[in-house]
DNA sequence: TTGAAAGCGCTAACAG
DNA sequence: CTGTTAGCGCTTTCAA
């Protein structure tokens, strides 16, 4: 018996007599023979293996989102290789460029620090599927909410609530990552739109992506002698982080000061008081990255396609 | 020039002349030559690639778990496959039997559902260390903290407080997992040691770990006529849940009712009130967990180890 | 329906 | 120091 025979039986191909395949089944059986997936690998060009690469799976938002991601991938047949970059952008620059082929089918990459520029350098042959709000070259194809929308809405949320003195917190200190910045324009552009002029005072940055960093940032802010009504919090961490440093001082929220995050992560739901927050739809995103990466691993050719998925905000207690 | 020459370079072996390893490296560029990593993984044997294999990633302690393992495996040259069970046992089989070869180097598994005879079955070439507190097979390697020593601590802490009816909250409602089997364990040695029964009424399972299920369970308890005055959790997310059910019927945290909780997780520290903890030593375990699977991996022989890393008691507002 | 031969792209072993 | 040869374990092609 030859090996093709095998492989057709392990392949589940046809044409295999039943007798052949059943004495072939046992054999496997008794041997514990198990396919060599490398081998396999080498010959068909495919590996099986996606790619996710993220900051840090530890926020909870990429945590979610990993979760939602191996979840689906998991459902098409696909492993999921995870990759983290943390805050170099070396590391983001290496999940681009130092890629070594036939490592993965496609990959799903959510930039952190890298511009517009570098992304569009890219012209690798994997088939990627950039995710978050970092300004994305047309070429490449890419899923995320509409933040400067979603940002405005979120701040006029808190306008209709009378709120006038209104700060932004949590961007970055340094290096401020188009995230940030988009969620920060429509910030703007809700103060604005009803006569308020945006103050560079009321944007609270922070050292880093943490509750740490935001409660550290907004607890000097205060003990400064900042007065805010409202604050408008770049994430849920952020949030979690500036819901302590105001208790900590005695402010209420929300009668004092009403608080919004960003994420719908799933201790929003939790905090106390509970977090008013924009949800991006968050499976719907991870779905359709995965639908067009599929179709690119597929051969599918055309144009890079940047595909808007929905937001809302969820109202819960700290800005009713 | 052959292309052993050109395999010398890239693996940066010795024995190359300066002239020729400039030369070969100038072509690389220009061509935009990347290696093939199948082939080499065919060759060599080795995939350079380790997996994690837990519930779901987007469980604080796993994403946590997961960024750690993440970041030192990638600090050794190794690549992360991340794969998911979920709540299904035939899931985590698949992590042990349905195992293709050559896939990975390494295995780091945290069962959640699988008992240690299934465990024990394994006898499978590739090299694994276990996680977590399921009782483990001889044979296999394993790191964990010793959940009941922990968990005797824990609830000692609280009867320190002068706490006398003290419940768990969090385990599993049906299918106990080895995890809360051990820190109700623990729990119960704590109250006997002083003279006090443990109570099965005060036992309160939750259908899944989940802050939601957590509040669900220990609302519909106190809504039902359950006095307490101290809440040993499972995990940090079940007191989570706690915390606000006991905050949404107006029982005051720690004055009327204490609460522990378990894992440590980044947000215990902003949770209003901040939460006192079990804080195994995460960073050590995820440490000891590579190193162990390195050295297998290196061919080392040998019966299973069984390491022990510290816990400790963070006390913080909600247990002070 | 099954077998034999070729070859995926690389590295190990050995010879030059 | 560099080139040649063989072969990793599988699937593909082609012949029987």
């Amino acid at each position: 018996m030859s090996s093709k025979t095998v492989s057709n039986v392990v392949n589940d191909f046809v044409h295999v007599a039943p007798a052949t395949r059943e004495k072939v089944l046992r054999s496997i059986a008794e041997l514990g023979y198990q396919p060599n997936v490398t081998a396999r690998r080498l010959v068909t060009g495919r590996t099986g293996t996606l790619e996710l690469a993220v900051s840090d799976v530890s926020l909870p938002y990429f945590a979610e989102l990993a979760r939602r991601i191996s979840r689906i991938a998991a459902s098409r047949g696909y492993r999921l290789l995870l990759e983290q970059t943390g805050s170099s952008i070396q590391a983001e620059r290496a999940v681009l460029h130092n890629r070594e082929s036939g490592l993965v089918d496609g990959l799903i990459f959510q930039p952190s620090l890298l511009g517009t520029e570098e992304l569009a350098e890219y012209t690798v042959d994997t088939p990627v599927v950039l995710l978050g709000e970092n300004a994305v070259p047309e070429a490449v194809d890419s899923v995320m909410i509409d933040n400067v929308s979603a940002a405005r809405e979120a701040t006029a949320h808190l306008l209709r609530l009378g709120r006038r003195r209104v700060a932004f917190v949590g961007h970055e200190a340094y290096g401020l990552s188009e995230t940030s910045r988009q969620r920060i324009q429509g910030f703007r552009e809700a103060l604005t739109r009803i006569g308020i002029a945006p103050d560079p005072a009321l944007e609270i940055a922070a050292p880093a992506i943490s509750s740490q960093a935001a409660a550290d940032a907004v607890g000097r802010a205060l003990d400064a002698g900042l007065v805010v009504d409202a604050v408008f919090c770049r994430d849920d961490l952020s949030a979690l982080g500036t819901l302590r440093a105001l208790h900590e001082r005695g402010h209420r929220v929300p009668e004092d000061v009403a608080v919004v995050g960003w994420d719908d992560v799933a201790m929003s739901a939790f905090m106390r008081p509970t977090l008013t927050t924009v949800r991006p739809d968050a499976e719907e995103l991870a779905r359709l990255a995965l639908e067009m990466l599929e179709q690119r691993i597929a051969g599918q050719g055309g144009p890079g396609r940047h595909v808007l998925v929905g937001h809302t905000l969820v109202v819960r207690e700290s800005a009713p």
